[in-house]
DNA sequence: CTGAAAGCGCTTACAG
DNA sequence: CTGAAAGCGCTTACAG
């Protein structure tokens, strides 16, 4: 028996099924079906039940591409964030994932590196790739200029936890001076003169830079100096706590506490202690910054600050979706504010044993 | 003076610049225009030069929407991973993430919440963005019917870390019986006899069933007896080993060590042991499984099994671009060897205190 | 190496 | 509520 091509089992096969086939075998025009998939409230019932069986029957998957390129919309969201390790992301992306797929929205997710021209990259492909919205933890050196051709396409950009001055993004993020501010008094009223500083120091980056001056503001407000010796600029990883800490109980007049950048830091501080044969809270003080799961399970438990990152998901996927929806405003800063979360490792404190000996 | 509307500003700046712009302001046609686009060898340098000037001078965004849609092509892989919190994933979405990205594909990331509608819900949305592969950590009750429609459209599937029988998939995981055994058999060769296994138990789940019978059999390698009350079912996170400790702790015969499903859950048998006043790896030998960065930090480090989540990443993002790229085979299982990496928490073991004091 | 024409699978007015 | 026609911005043969 002769078949025509078009029959062959495999011809039909590599073809897609399109919604002109479901509207064919439904009876129906494309423009009818076209209304059943979208879900249209203007089509009988009785229309409706017939198209979606012939969906289910032929297997028809709605080509979003096609859609998208017909409407020139999008449903795709672009966020680019700087790495996997920090789990500062985790609690964020999961609430963005949430709010963005309830509303049948998808996201492209890319990563920086902490690399500008990666960032620059990964940005240009998305682009290319026609998202809606972009959701960005810029870069450290990011300049506004990168910010140019997403107004230019109209395309909305909100920034979390590192402003970029000129960007006229939107952005999301705590109020870091206010935090270490919070940090430092605790640590002054519980009784502490010298307080060391220990973290990064980016200049620039208003979430580097807001931290330093919270530390500083904070130690005046009790008419304590600062002393620059305390303040040590270290990786913001592990390494970099262990080894500060090190440093810091090398210093001439050490310090009886340590108010770390990030709770990482403030766990590699720990366990630079304890390295070091002293006993982390009751030898030295230490207060963190972010409230990551660890800091509940480490021992002495660790105070430090929580900026509720679970709640800036939550804003910037509802202000997202509102530029999404064609909100036209001035950029917004939406600064969700910190609060201290008293635990052992700043309150255990029982002096610190000679160090020369 | 009256202006048609295309001369006006704001028209003009609705209105994308496509590559027939671009093929007019360089004076070439748009085909050609497109073979620059895409970097073809056949175009003389000159012009090739005329056209890059005029993307740079329009502010052309080449649309890879219109593109795919034309060419029926892809550069969309999917990823679906059950939650962002395990650190299992981020090791590997850093290795995926860059392979992908030197071969120009992107990726939408979808997130199961170890749900199966929801996961169904995600990889559906995927199709319909036409994604060109799919990498998936299944949940854990994934039925191979979920596959089926991803086979009729020959869209490549991979399996990371969980096997789905009869899916049809690519696999990428570890072999996670030997793991246990190496676990198990440095216990019972550090002198340990009442060995527990803390984890889940969830029947059907080859990643769980693997473990269960690595222990046992090397239990049995050294003709010790499996005793089912040291087979603690607990929930996957810290809240669960330290809950299980507890539980381990009161038992009329109670272990001196502890083997853990995985590092989150030693981590909390560590937690747990202290908060019972007891200290781990001297009281309470400790294995865990994953080698997650915390274990080399925690007090005392942790003997795991690494199973080399970044290699998984690797070989997931090799195979997945050779299936993209046409290749034709039987299902691939792809296995990292697993290795026991021994630290302080199993070779410290000073004995139990008596419990019942 | 370049140009003219067709078409990917939808959505969008516009008639009926 | 339904149908016929146009077109989104590219790529793909096919001629020249």
């Amino acid at each position: 028996m002769v078949r025509k091509k078009e029959e062959c089992g495999l011809a039909s096969r590599d073809k897609r099924v399109t919604l002109q086939d479901v509207a064919d075998d439904a009876g129906v025009s494309r423009a009818t079906a076209s209304l059943v998939v979208r879900g249209s409230k203007s089509i009988k019932p009785s229309t409706h039940k017939k198209v979606i069986e012939s969906i289910e029957k032929l297997g028809y998957v709605y080509d979003r591409v096609a859609a998208s390129f017909r409407s020139q919309s999008s449903s795709t969201v672009g966020i680019v964030i700087t790495d996997f390790e920090n789990p500062f992301y985790h609690q964020m992306l999961t609430k963005v994932e949430d709010m963005l797929y309830e509303q049948q929205f998808t996201f492209l997710l890319g990563m920086s590196s902490e690399s500008r021209e990666k960032q620059e990259r990964v940005l240009e492909t998305m682009l290319e790739h026609r998202v809606c919205g972009i959701i960005l933890t810029p870069v450290v050196d990011t300049q506004p200029t990168l910010f140019n051709k997403l107004r230019a396409l109209q395309i909305p950009a909100l920034l979390m936890g590192r402003e970029v001055a000129g960007s006229g993004a939107d952005y999301v993020g705590t109020d870091y001076r206010l935090g270490s501010q919070l940090a430092v008094r605790h640590l002054v009223e519980q009784g502490h003169r010298r307080i060391a500083y220990i973290g990064g120091m980016l200049p620039g980056n208003t979430a580097y830079q807001e931290r330093i001056d919270g530390y500083c503001s904070a130690l005046q407000e009790y008419g304590l100096e600062v002393d620059p010796k305390l303040i040590i600029p270290t990786p913001l990883n592990r390494e970099g706590g262990i080894r500060a800490i090190q440093e810091v109980l090398q210093l001439e007049n050490p310090p009886t506490a340590c108010f770390c950048h990030n709770d990482i830091i403030a766990l590699g501080v720990t366990i630079g202690l304890r390295l070091q044969g002293f006993i982390p809270g009751e030898h030295m003080a230490i207060v963190g910054f972010d409230n990551i799961l660890e800091t509940e399970t480490v021992e002495p438990k660790l105070t430090t600050v929580s900026v509720f990152h679970d709640q800036w998901g939550v804003e910037a996927a509802r202000q997202m979706l509102d530029r999404i929806g064609g909100l036209q405003s001035d950029p917004v800063k939406i600064i969700i504010p910190p609060k201290l979360i008293v635990r052992k490792s700043s309150v255990c404190f029982k002096g610190l044993p000679n160090l020369k000996a």
